[in-house]
DNA sequence: GATGAATGAGGCTTCATTCAT
DNA sequence: CATGAATGAAGCCTCATTCAT
């Protein structure tokens, strides 16, 4: 019976993904249960509360997100690497509405999803404080503020008149300038590498 | 019975404020008529859904930016100008959780807010043309982006696990940081302007 | 419209006493929303939890048996007073079943329930006060005391496999004897006038 | 394997047990299932219904109380015997919530549980006769009256605002108290047996 | 105009029972 | 025999909106 109560709790992600996909983030277990083909009591054996279902949902994710931050940090230059793990993270949030919530709210309960946004943070973490000591980010931000950030630009995209991924692009570009330390408190001397070579 | 009927509308908004400044955006017109001490018809009459109050409360918001706009279009310095203008659509969305619906939703109907956010993008405009003349911001921003890119701002610091005033703050200099024009593309050189020659 | 919705109101109760004659004391505020004729939302606005119901159901009980303390304390003999108002409780108990509820569970809210139950409390102990004085009733008994067996012997009937009332009938009986002061540790010497003159 | 059946078994009665005790007599065979540590299918086997699972956890009890009323039958004194016995039954009834309802309800089912009962019903039976001879008890009440008046005392005890216990004591002495044959009619004389000559 | 009672669809959740493994 | 996942009817309650007075 493993199989079968993998296979109905798949049945619902599913269910869940594709309501997502739909641009329905409401997630209601009654209606997903239907659209399952599941019984009510077998969503909510499974994830008692739409967060927990959100939670589950967001694993795939994060852990992506967490192989993202390890390539990110085996790059050469801290600087790409940053941008390469800010632009994996817009990725996700515009492929997946629903993942916003949980990267965004400050999570309560003692999850799986909890532990890897908290895996998640030191690895960016990690990759903050190289680009910082490389002179490539301002010191006032941490993780938190990073992923934070991210999720604004994605909001702020996604309520843009024309086309979201496009604008999420030019946000993304001002989110990634205004990290770059403040040239004028930083290297206030004409002449200096303030700028890189070209 | 023009008093009256005016009176009444009056008891709704402030009613509506009051939930708002206590954080409660939800705006139901049920339970707001219980609280403002009017029956369910009258608020239906003047407010015929959540989104027309949150317009009407919006007007006062958006005329004193408007307002600002036009002072911050008399400062002499482009970039402080238009670093005001941001600074009170910040404060303003700070201080009123339910503006930011007004200001980052796309707008359907033809409504004295909408009008008014439309005359207010007109005048930032204005004051992007202007910094953007004078090299202070980059050229793939608009009136709406800016607002919305100010609505993501305070999206993320109201996430953030600690003050909301300081995360804004942090994140309002980030922003602000990213929108000078890329200093690699404008072939910056020692003493001369910071634009590339006509 | 005070006047539909007192019929509404009265619909309501009337269908809930309906149901409770009918032995269901379950009153399932959707079911009796159903059986009146009335919208769920109806019976929630008039009686927000099945206790409240209760409650309502239960005032005229109450009334009824204030006016039977009083009268049970115009009574000229002690006890015979207490016998008529110890009846009347059983009675009404017999007829209502629901209304045991209200009588024997301690009532946490502030209800009129609760406050008709304190005035017949308070006119039950007028009553025990002068039986006491009288000689006719044990001392360690109080009002509460008295609402709770009379309860108990309704209980008890309602089990019994025979006739409820004649069950009943006997049990009050039994109570009605015990209750009259211990004559071994009241008026332990011969001769006196531990018994009425014949 | 049927060493693992009644361990089993006996860990559902267990955890029955433990929840009747701690004040949950709802006894919902799933949590039931979960507290013992077994699967539902293998409580449903064992106790197809509450009602099964009631007339389980009573059979000691009853098998107690029936060996109570042999001690008591051995007593000398027909009323102290009869006391004895009450008392028993309602120090049982005090220590287990869910044993009311067995003692209380007319059972249907041909089960081991209403032997007993019946079994405790003519014990008890053979006390009362002896007791009423004695002149000890009055004519009208049977096994079945004394039981569930005793139900009743105990109901009324726990709807009491004090002590429970306390209550109940007070509320057996009535009981015994008014369980003594009627003086009035039974024409007392000062020095004389206290039951009219045969 | 104003009132606020009425409506009832809609969403949520539990739990007794079955049954595939 | 045991397991425990699955089921879904059944109950609960809210709230946006209408409309009789």
């Amino acid at each position: 019976m493993r199989v079968d109560a993998a296979r109905n709790r798949d049945r619902v992600l599913s269910a869940a993904r594709e309501a997502v996909a739909r641009g329905d983030t409401s997630l209601q277990l009654n209606e997903l249960a239907r659209r399952a083909g599941v019984g009510v009591g077998t969503v909510y054996r499974n994830f008692p509360t739409r967060q927990a279902l959100l939670e589950a949902l967001s694993e795939d994710r994060l852990l992506a997100l967490l192989a993202e931050a390890s390539a990110a940090l085996a790059e050469a230059d801290p600087s790409s690497g940053l941008r390469r793990l800010l632009r994996a993270v817009l990725d996700v949030l515009l492929a997946d509405e629903a993942f916003a919530e949980v990267l965004a709210i400050r999570q309560e309960a003692r999850s799986a999803a909890a532990g890897l946004k908290t895996r998640f943070d030191r690895a960016a973490e990690d990759l903050i404080t190289r680009a910082r000591e490389a002179g490539a980010l301002r010191a006032d931000v941490d993780a938190e503020d990073l992923r934070l950030m991210v999720c604004g630009v994605v909001h702020a995209a996604r309520n843009n008149g024309g086309d979201t991924d496009s604008a999420a692009e030019r946000y993304l570009a001002v989110l990634m300038a205004g990290l770059r330390p403040d040239p004028r408190s930083a290297v206030p001397r004409c002449g200096t590498r303030s700028l890189p070579p070209e």
